[in-house]
RNA sequence: GCCCAGGUGGCGUAAUUGGUAAACGCGCUACCUUGAGGUGGUAGUGCCGAAAGGCGUGGAGGUUCAAGUCCUCUCCUGGGCACCA
């Protein structure tokens, strides 16, 4: 008879199997087609786990185990993103070295993964503060040094007061810092920075043939910000000088009534203006403003550059010229022409400063870039990567600063350039890396002269080996190149991606580095991630975020405790669609609770019969067809629901086939592996392969059809779904309860057969 | 302002892609079991109505034998971008 489930002792007996036997290793040399199958790896933080991580790699889990059983070599691997700010944070905050931080924090993790019974390759780990794993992220680097895609910039950038580190655009929240919310500040800093945005269009064009969700395609596109148009030119009268402007609509030419440069335009500077002093303090009020700031005026300001005039190219008119800072600086020519009757912002400012708004009859744009001499050119408001970060923990950048010989590359064979020891990896706030402070380490021979000279000392931000971490897990242990080129060819691109957040920044970084690293022909896509999930959060209970701030956080061990890791799988799988936000509910668990004590109970009876029960045939390949093709579309929570509905109707039959209970195991592996496995054992059943699905049998013999009359519903039917027109329409007489509503011979039969029948009377 | 998703019971949600709306689960109600509560089972559970029946997928129109699904307009929610020329 049926005895207790005892989740605990079965899930670890099986969790141990699985790792003596290394059953998920992914093999590099096999016939087989194979399939890889990622999660975005976690950062290790100090927090731990809440039950919002698994939810992603059970999915992942459900379908890598899924691919394996349909005859696939699967590649799921896990590994550890563990470089940049908060692992910094948490070391100074609890007086720890980063790495030992980040060491305790991984054991952490793990500890917590493996009570959920993932079958992750864990042969292939990798951590991206491992100096064999960084020392291809630096690797990386000078190639793109190499071909000119890194550059030095003593542009102002973004820098974060409270982290005391230069930030790149896509680290911003606005104008606030994204990790702490503080407003950053404009601060020239020497800085390196990667150039991103060659590789914009390529970006955007590849877009259309991946198969992701269309808004992170559209987040983006928008990021991106392709816009085209043309760069005309308007001299200035009297002067030597001339104005480029960047205009998407070079057809309103005529109707341009005056121009604006930016604040930080250099024109500004050098041109002969007879009020100096006001527009020189309108520029410095402007730059001391964030991009936001100047954006939340209600007011457009501006400062006319008396006694200077611009030519208008097409009708030679003499407009005149302002300084505003609706202006930016960083798009375009960081000038406009203004056309205040076809652009609103041009419209307001020329209200307030009376000037004229005037109407046009638009112009072929071909035609007249083609008079003034203008030429076509495409704009982005993508900017290149900052990518210097005066922090400690992260990747040094490989380059040695020479007096004579500039920036030079640290020869490969020196790489890695080891992250040194350093008595406090504070931040300095001075602008320089905590690194410069270790003379020793900084003062160098240069590769090329051999003389004196420095290491860079700013070090690499976080995003830097999750952009290609993807690639290691192919060839995780080679040590002569960051992955072998047949191997990459084997396991290359990533099949389906898995993980939610970063829907611009680590997706839009990876896919750069990726596509420079096929223009120098180390990899062999043109795209890392062929199909990306993206997941919906775990609330907790109370709707809020999950955050030890708020004390709501739900450790996942804690519920497999109480539940059993299978449990956990299944209730997180069912609470809705992937892709949705759903708040924790414990109440819910129960219901999946039930369902895996009923499998038990049915398991453990003796309900098992040598023969099929006809009676489930139909229902068990529909299940089976359903469950498959959900898993492949990852819609979990109806595959979940269909076991339920097929165990309702085993329960009701109390009997089953074994190879009918075979084929429901096999399906409820992927989900819950611990009992399927042990329930597999206990009736001497083979579960490793997925079922085929018996098409003969998907379609039952007979069929509930909705009987209509003039369109509303009057009853129901049951026939064979191949029964004729006749034969349905004598059946819906013959029910009084159909007939009662038939006042005639109906003038119209519409039959779907197997759907629907409605008579018009 | 522009661009993407979405609005279905008390709740999470489902709907063979134009064919019986609410499957599955939670919760709730009643009864049985359980010798006192977080057990298991049976039945019920969209709304109005005693019933017959009527109404019902954010709202208003429309197409159709038939609309949650298609079309037009509109309101609301979430997300992305945003003085980007």
């Amino acid at each position: 008879m049926a005895s207790e489930y005892d989740y605990k002792k079965i899930e670890k007996k099986w969790q141990d199997t699985w790792a003596a036997s290394s059953a998920f290793k992914a093999s590099d040399d096999s016939s087989k087609p194979k399939t890889y199958v990622l999660d975005m790896f976690p950062y290790p933080s100090g927090e731990g786990l809440h039950v919002g991580h698994p939810k992603g790699y059970i999915a992942t889990d459900i379908y890598s185990r899924h691919m394996r059983m349909r005859g696939h070599n699967v590649l799921h691997p896990m590994g550890w993103d563990a470089f940049g700010l908060p692992a910094e944070n948490f070391a100074l905050k609890n007086k720890i070295h980063p790495r030992a931080a980040v060491e305790q924090n991984i054991a952490n993790f793990k500890e917590q993964l493996a009570h959920i019974g993932f079958d992750y390759d864990w042969s292939r780990e990798v951590n991206t503060t491992d100096p064999a794993f960084y020392k291809w992220t630096q690797w990386i680097f000078l190639q793109m040094f190499k071909k000119g895609l890194a550059y030095q910039s003593n542009e102002p950038i973004n820098w974060c007061p409270s982290c005391m580190t230069g930030l790149a655009n896509e680290d911003l929240d606005g104008d606030v810092c994204e990790r702490c919310g503080t407003k950053v500040e404009k601060k020239s800093l020497p800085q390196w920075v990667l150039k991103i945005t060659n590789y914009a269009d390529r970006m955007l064009q590849d877009l259309d043939a991946l198969q992701w969700p269309e808004y992170i395609k559209e987040a983006q596109r928008n990021w991106i910000g392709k816009s085209e148009g043309a760069e005309l030119e308007f001299s200035i009268s009297n002067s030597q000088f001339s104005i480029k402007v960047f205009t998407t609509r070079p057809d309103t030419l005529f109707g341009a009534t005056y121009m604006v440069l930016a604040p930080e335009h250099p024109l500004v500077a050098q041109l002969q203006i007879e009020n100096r002093a006001e527009v020189d303090s309108y520029v410095v009020a402007s730059k001391a403003k964030t991009e936001i700031e100047r954006g939340a005026a209600k007011d457009k300001t501006g400062v006319e550059l008396k006694g200077i005039k611009a030519i208008n190219p097409a009708n030679k008119e003499e407009i005149p010229v302002f300084v505003a800072d609706y202006v930016l600086w960083g798009y375009g020519t960081g000038a406009i022409m203004a056309v205040p009757a076809h652009d609103e912002r041009d419209f307001e400012f020329a209200k307030k400063f009376n000037l004229p708004v005037r109407e046009i009859e638009l112009e072929d744009s071909k035609k007249i870039v083609e008079k003034v001499g203008g030429t076509w050119t495409v704009n982005y408001k993508l900017k290149d990567w900052v990518f210097s970060r005066q922090r400690y923990w992260g990747e040094p950048i490989p380059i040695i600063h020479c007096p004579k010989d500039g920036a030079v590359a640290v020869p490969e064979d020196q790489l890695p350039v080891l992250l040194p020891e350093v008595a406090s990896y504070e931040p300095s706030g001075t602008g320089e890396s905590p690194l410069a402070t270790i003379t020793e380490w900084v003062n160098t021979t240069c590769p090329t002269c051999g003389g004196p000279a420095k290491r860079e000392t700013n070090t690499m931000p976080q995003w830097a080996g999750s952009s290609w971490y993807y690639l290691r897990f192919m060839d995780p242990h080679n040590t002569e190149a960051l992955v072998d080129t047949k191997k990459e060819k084997y396991w290359a691109p990533v099949d389906v991606y898995v993980g939610g957040d970063h829907a611009v920044r680590h997706l839009i970084y990876a896919r750069f580095w990726h596509k420079f690293l096929y223009d120098i022909g180390a990899v062999s896509t043109i795209e890392p991630f062929a199909r990306l999930e993206f997941l919906g959060f775990i609330l907790a209970e109370d709707g809020r975020k999950m955050s030890k701030r708020y004390g709501n956080v739900i450790d996942p061990t804690d519920v497999v405790v109480e539940h059993g890791a299978d449990v956990f799988r299944l209730y997180e799988m069912f609470m809705g669609p992937f892709e949705n936000t759903t708040a924790w509910n414990p109440a819910s668990i129960s219901g999946v609770g039930r369902f895996v004590e009923r499998v038990w109970r049915v398991g453990t009876s003796d309900v098992l019969r040598t023969s099929d029960v006809l009676a489930l045939d139909t229902l068990l390949e529909q299940t089976v067809k359903k469950v498959g093709d959900d898993i492949e579309s990852f819609k979990f929570n109806t595959a979940v629901s269909q076991m339920m509905i097929l165990l309702n109707a085993i329960e009701k039959e109390k009997m089953i086939g074994k190879g009918q209970w075979q084929k429901f195991l096999s399906i409820l592996l992927p989900f819950a592996p611990h009992i399927a496995s042990e329930l597999a054992q206990v009736a001497g059943i083979d579960i490793s392969a997925w079922p085929a699905v018996d098409t003969g049998k998907l379609v039952a013999d007979t069929v509930v059809m909705g009987v209509q009359v003039n369109g509303k519903l009057r009853g129901s039917i049951e026939l064979a779904p191949t029964a004729s027109e006749k034969e349905a329409v004598a059946a819906a007489k013959n029910d009084p309860k159909i007939a009662k509503w038939l006042t005639g011979e109906p003038t119209k039969v519409v039959y779907v057969a197997g759907k629907i029948l409605n008579l018009v009377v």
